[in-house]
DNA sequence: GATGAATGAGCTTTCATTCAT
DNA sequence: AATGAATGAAAGCTCATTCAT
């Protein structure tokens, strides 16, 4: 167990640093030899944590899409309308992109945007699927209780994604002139103004 | 003449292509030998025309945020309220995500994604300030006639390029079920909810 | 007692193992963790067996010498004359590249091919020398008895040695329309014919 | 016709080249750094001539191949008995190995050993198939004339191919008391008497 | 005797860029 | 303006071997 549990350790160390190299420098500027060295750890030993590259691309993916798929599911299991899920959802968001920036780049950065890597074994989108399964679950809710205005998932779900993503890119290129607490409000208003019944 | 506009067109020709090979396979995996072959000009001429990759990139970003701005400013020219401009720019970007998805695919995949690359000599948002400029304006005189809820330009930004930009990437992962013209009335809709005064 | 009998078997698993693994995919294809891994058996403890990969190559030529010679042996105690020996040899080779194809495939594409590998401690022949030895008695009691020409040991040597390797080679290559033993007669009385008394 | 001829020479330098090394050392044991270097050019430049070490090995052995069945066809044509032409052919063979060893080593310990590396490309003998062809043609023309006797092909070709080679293993290894043209006669009556005509 | 994480040197291969022609 | 051979640094990955437990 102490055995097994220090593989444990180490292994969530690659992950920890290597989210943060790959959010910071991207995936190909990335090497081995800098993940590797900043866990303390020789090259080829790494090798025995993830057998390539790409798969520990692949196991951050998912590790982040099931932290993002928990964090929603606490929102939707409150009891309160859509219009607060909605602003608990933005700042749950913001929160993570201002303290754990790592994660939200990642998944904009690095998933979205390199198709040769996560090609086989994420298609569609299995890799991301527990985070979207519960946005899902909050959009279905909203429009069952007539809060929100029946319309296509994707068209809501792009909505959603894509602005708070937007924001965060503004963010992390330090274009936008507030910290991102300050769009917050306005932002989940606009959100709400777009997807509630009328 | 002759000779300056046979370049002009040999430049011509690798933006291009450049874009098409870049923007499909990404920066990182597409090498310059690529490039140059299917110009079909040899690696050594090619940097008679640009002196590096990393140069390349940003005269392309630069390209596509020109032609984006010309677009969008014909549309502000139009003597129309801002809820049918808003449905012209949707209907723009989406016919140009679908026709030339090289275009926006660049802006979403290459440029958004790859600091490390467009870091010096883009700093902020230079190299994509035609395309912005025209978004401010289109939004701004929105609010002065009165048609659009006064709010910080960021929000309204964040909102019409990430959700713009997660419909085609959605769309440029074959994960929705329809085609982006599907989408384009409620997508207008939404965003039009999201800005208009109350 | 039980200890070092344990120890003998354990050794006789690697043994076993890493000649079927070798001849089939080579010496420098084949590596310590896939011997381990097959015998059931952790890397570190391999190396309380063997003390290296090479060592192990070293005793498996001598194991695989020591195998052969015994059974030529065997063929050379018989009281029969020169040509039904040569019969009984061919039979004895073919059978063993038939149902043992390791031993045969192990000496022709590990043993002969990897000069770096057998070099000191199998200087000459000492590594095969059982082998060698019976082939040589052999030969010299067929001239002694006058039914073979008295020749050089090694042409005669090379035609036995070359030819049967040779045979074996195109059958490893599945180049043979037919099985080994379809043409041993042949082939026993082509050996028969060169090496006869005028 | 400079450029293109510059290149062809250069081309012709790494064969000879890693023909040697590959024959010395082993294919495993010989690096493309080594080739390069000893060949006087960058590692990645190499790469400008071969894509790869396995498309070097193979393009070896059907310059080698193309090589011997040159050499064995230029007997074939010669109006002399079959006899003559054992002779020939061993002698021959026995010259390329003391004179240019690489060649024949390189076909014994490289090509015959490592089935991994010529597995697709070289199936059955495609690359070897020159020269196997000119042996078929020997053979066939000595049984057509009457002079050897009508036996399967492969127990023939077995016998002179696997005769041959063993010899030159056995050369190669300085086993041999004597240089390998001591042997020639004895061998090649040795071959004549096992496929002549009764 | 047994485990398997750890090491580190080294391998094949790639690629932006240069430069003689 | 045009060619493409040449460079060299660096990347991803492998593997025999060691060693703390």
């Amino acid at each position: 167990m102490a055995r097994s549990s220090k593989k444990e350790a180490r292994k969530e160390s690659i992950i920890t640093t290597a989210l943060k190299l790959f959010s910071e420098k991207g995936f190909y500027t990335t090497t081995i030899p800098d993940i590797a060295e900043k866990v303390g750890m020789s090259v080829g030993n790494f090798y025995n944590y993830f057998s390539s590259k790409d798969i520990l691309a692949k196991e951050l993916i998912m590790y982040i899409s099931s932290y993002l798929g928990a964090r929603i599911r606490e929102i939707n299991e409150r009891p309160v309308d859509a219009k607060t899920k909605i602003a608990a959802i933005v700042s749950m968001y913001f929160e993570m992109a201002t303290e754990k920036p790592e994660m939200i780049e990642y998944f904009l950065r690095v998933y979205l945007s390199n198709r040769e890597v996560f090609g086989e074994g994420c298609e569609g989108m299995v890799c991301v699927s527990p985070f979207i399964t519960e946005l899902m679950l909050f959009f279905e809710s909203g429009v069952a209780s007539g809060e929100l205005r029946d319309q296509d998932f994707f068209s809501a779900f792009g909505l959603f994604m894509g602005y708070l993503g937007g924001m965060v890119f503004l963010f992390g290129e330090k274009i936008l002139p507030e910290p991102l607490s300050y769009y917050e409000a306005s932002i989940a208003e606009n959100i709400y103004h777009a997807l509630k019944a009328p």
